[in-house]
DNA sequence: TACCAGGTAAAAA
DNA sequence: TTTTTACATGGT
């Protein structure tokens, strides 16, 4: 046994796509990176998983894990950890059957075949993603969260790794505030860093939920809203059903490719994605990456 | 200079 | 109960 193993994802699947989505939603030029280079918290490890892509049908992954035992424990979870960040798991055959027959969404599929949605290695991770996200601009947002890596990240060869709870619970909110976190944020972010130290909360028990129940239980931490829930759920639990329709570039996009061209209201977006059940995530998704890579705003 | 931007909870009415 | 308001940063 070597750190690295081929590993069978379900096709059809597009690494490379799949990365270039993923930082199409960063206002910093895209990178012709074709590997997935993934921090990893395995107990009080921090280490560093690589993927790259070594067969398309059927689609083979080579993940890698140099800091890992060869053939041991912890190499098994780096592979099962990197297969769930890939949605390896995911088949999109039907969803493709599903878009084959409407007339935007089989040409916006069509030209994104292979795409999976990317997760970060944590719901930690996502949970501060969507929390920095809340109300400024996604570029905003994006500036702030680079300022939090820099103050409170650790790297791994190369890569930024966002801290643990652990990590963030002995921080203080004036600590927080200064990569540009308003307070109300910084609050919400050491309640949650401190709850789950303290056990009382578990963002990990989120997988074996449904969605209604992964929606509730995140909605009942002080912060995180509707919207926060369902970005959680679809970007970082890969739910392919949900929509945050409240979301302003959802309601737009949304609007642009399935409606008149104006920007919708949350109800309207739930009705015009609704006959995509149970793929509404993943559709809305797809208009995201088509149009932030294929669409007018393409670079 | 304003105003808006992938919201939210708390205050005020 | 429902409706305002404060909050942080960055682009236009």
């Amino acid at each position: 046994m070597r750190n690295s193993m081929l590993i069978e994802v379900r096709a059809p699947f597009d690494l490379g796509l799949s990365l270039r989505a993923a930082a199409a939603f960063a206002p910093v030029p895209p990178g012709e990176e074709e590997r997935l280079r993934l921090p990893l918290r395995l107990g009080e490890r921090l280490l560093l998983a690589e993927a790259r892509q070594v067969g398309r049908r059927p689609a083979r992954l080579e993940i890698s894990c140099p800091a890992c035992r060869p053939g041991g424990r912890d190499m098994k979870e780096a592979v099962e950890r990197t297969c769930r960040a890939v949605s390896a798991g995911l088949d999109l055959r039907p969803f493709y059957r599903m878009t084959a027959g409407h007339p935007v969404m089989a040409r916006v599929a069509g030209r994104l075949r292979g795409l999976k949605p990317l997760r970060p290695p944590e719901l930690f991770d996502m949970a501060v993603i969507a929390v920095t996200e809340q109300q400024i601009s996604l570029h905003a947002a994006y500036r702030v969260r680079t300022r939090f890596l820099q103050l409170f990240g650790t790297e791994v060869d190369g890569v930024t790794a966002f801290p643990s709870p652990r990590e963030l619970a002995g921080r203080t909110v004036e600590e927080l505030r200064a990569c540009g976190l308003s307070g109300r944020k910084a609050r919400y972010l050491l309640e949650l860093a401190r709850g789950i130290v303290e056990g009382r909360v578990d963002l990990d028990e989120l997988e074996n939920m449904d969605d209604r129940q992964a929606r509730e239980y995140l909605t009942s931490l002080r912060g995180f809203g509707l919207w926060t829930a369902e970005y959680i759920m679809v970007r970082g639990l890969g739910r392919t059903d949900v929509v945050p329709a409240d979301d302003l570039g959802i309601r737009s996009l949304v609007g642009l490719y399935l409606g008149d061209g104006s920007r919708m209201t949350a109800e309207e977006a739930r009705r015009a994605l609704a006959p995509f059940a149970p793929w509404r995530g993943l559709a809305a998704f797809y208009l995201l990456a088509y149009h932030r890579l294929l669409g007018p705003d393409a670079p």
